[in-house]
DNA sequence: CAAACGTGGCG
DNA sequence: TCGCCAAGTTT
């Protein structure tokens, strides 16, 4: 304690630690906290790469099956590198930002060639899809070193602990300094990871915990009254409305499908043939073959920056010929399997249902 | 620095 | 129903 009776960083760490040894969610990719993974254990750096560029932008809840199929279908970061892209691509299918996905084969592929992961945060940064947030993270969780990691949860318990004003992004510097300041030398991955989860259970974005927080009698934020008003965020623009048509072409119990583009929307999935809808502000309308196309439905779908009212054509009669262009005729009883996103999931819920 | 980039859950 | 939000990175 200083003489004006405030914790100081080093006591908000300690405080935090405690908290965290009876509280620690129980994780899959996560180790016992007080428990570094085991140092040779080339196994653990994947899992917690792994883990944490599915956790990017996700919810636990989202990525617990997910991580479950990956790690029983490629047990090592060699294994992952040997499959197709194609395969790992299917494997990601629902998950979204599919940026990711192609950055998870790129980064697999220089990690095994190069004989296991980067021990130093630079090395890490240094790999596809890893960012400032990532390295920093299987830095301190699967190397026991002392680094400042930043997630969403971070930024928000710092912004309340120190009431901080300034409004974000312009704030992102003064919440990196301030959680410099109160990362301890010590167990730094378990450190951030009871950030974290103080985050995601108490200090939540709405309607703060603030009675069953440790940190609440250090928190500023609290003491201002109204905790939930930190971090400070600029209102967000209204996203657009686009249109586009998805077409749904079958013959004998197969489906066309094809490959989208390596890069943009869905980039590199397996897809229904569409009209450009993600390429234009909407779709040209213009079906790929000639024939009487009938409406199946509507789907509307929400993305970051537009909502999608994607329809759903599909030819009356069984398709005479494939489509112009790449693209295979897929057995519509393991369509679950062929890797669709969402948005092209539901298209052929709706195809097969009208 | 702003924009692109998915999806599901919750209030 | 709808806006907000989540263990961000890349361009």
């Amino acid at each position: 304690m200083t003489a004006s009776g405030e914790r100081t960083g080093t006591d908000v760490a300690s405080v935090l630690l405690a908290w965290y040894d009876r509280h620690a969610r129980d994780l899959p990719w996560r180790t016992p906290p007080g428990h570094s993974p085991p140092d040779p254990d080339r196994a653990w750096p994947y899992r917690v790469w792994l883990s944490e560029v599915m956790l990017q932008q996700t919810t636990v809840a989202a990525v617990k099956p997910y991580f479950a199929n990956f790690i029983r279908r490629w047990p090592t970061v060699e294994a992952l590198a040997a499959a197709p892209e194609e395969e790992i691509l299917a494997a990601w299918a629902g998950l979204g930002y599919y940026s990711r996905a192609r950055n998870v084969v790129k980064c697999a592929r220089a990690v095994a060639g190069r004989g296991g992961f980067p021990d130093t945060e630079a090395g890490l940064r240094a790999l596809p899809g890893v960012g400032e947030y990532t390295a920093a993270a299987i830095a301190a969780i699967a190397f026991g070193q002392r680094a400042v990691v930043v997630d969403a949860n971070v930024e928000r318990v710092v912004a309340r602990l120190f009431a901080v004003e300034e409004g974000l992004p312009a704030a992102r510097k003064a919440i990196r300094a301030a959680t410099d300041a109160i990362t301890p030398q010590a167990r730094a991955g378990d450190f951030a990871q009871a950030m974290m989860d103080l985050g995601s259970t108490i200090c939540t974005a709405r309607q703060p915990k603030c009675l069953l927080c440790p940190l609440s009698p250090d928190c500023a934020g609290q003491r201002t009254g109204d905790p939930a008003r930190f971090p400070i965020k600029a209102p967000k623009k209204a996203k657009p409305l686009r249109t586009g048509t998805a077409w749904w072409i079958a013959r004998g119990g197969e489906v066309w499908l094809v490959r989208r583009p390596g890069t943009g929307m869905l980039g590199g999935m397996r897809a229904l043939p569409d009209d450009g809808w993600s390429a234009r502000a909407n779709g040209n309308g213009v079906p790929p073959v000639a024939g009487q196309w009938q409406m199946a439905g509507v789907v509307r779908h929400g993305f970051t920056h537009f909502a999608l009212e994607l329809h759903v054509m599909k030819l009356a009669d069984q398709a005479s010929q494939p489509p112009p262009g790449e693209g295979e005729w897929w057995p519509l009883d393991t369509l679950e399997t062929a890797g669709l996103p969402t948005l092209f999931a539901k298209a052929a819920r709706c195809a097969l249902a009208g």
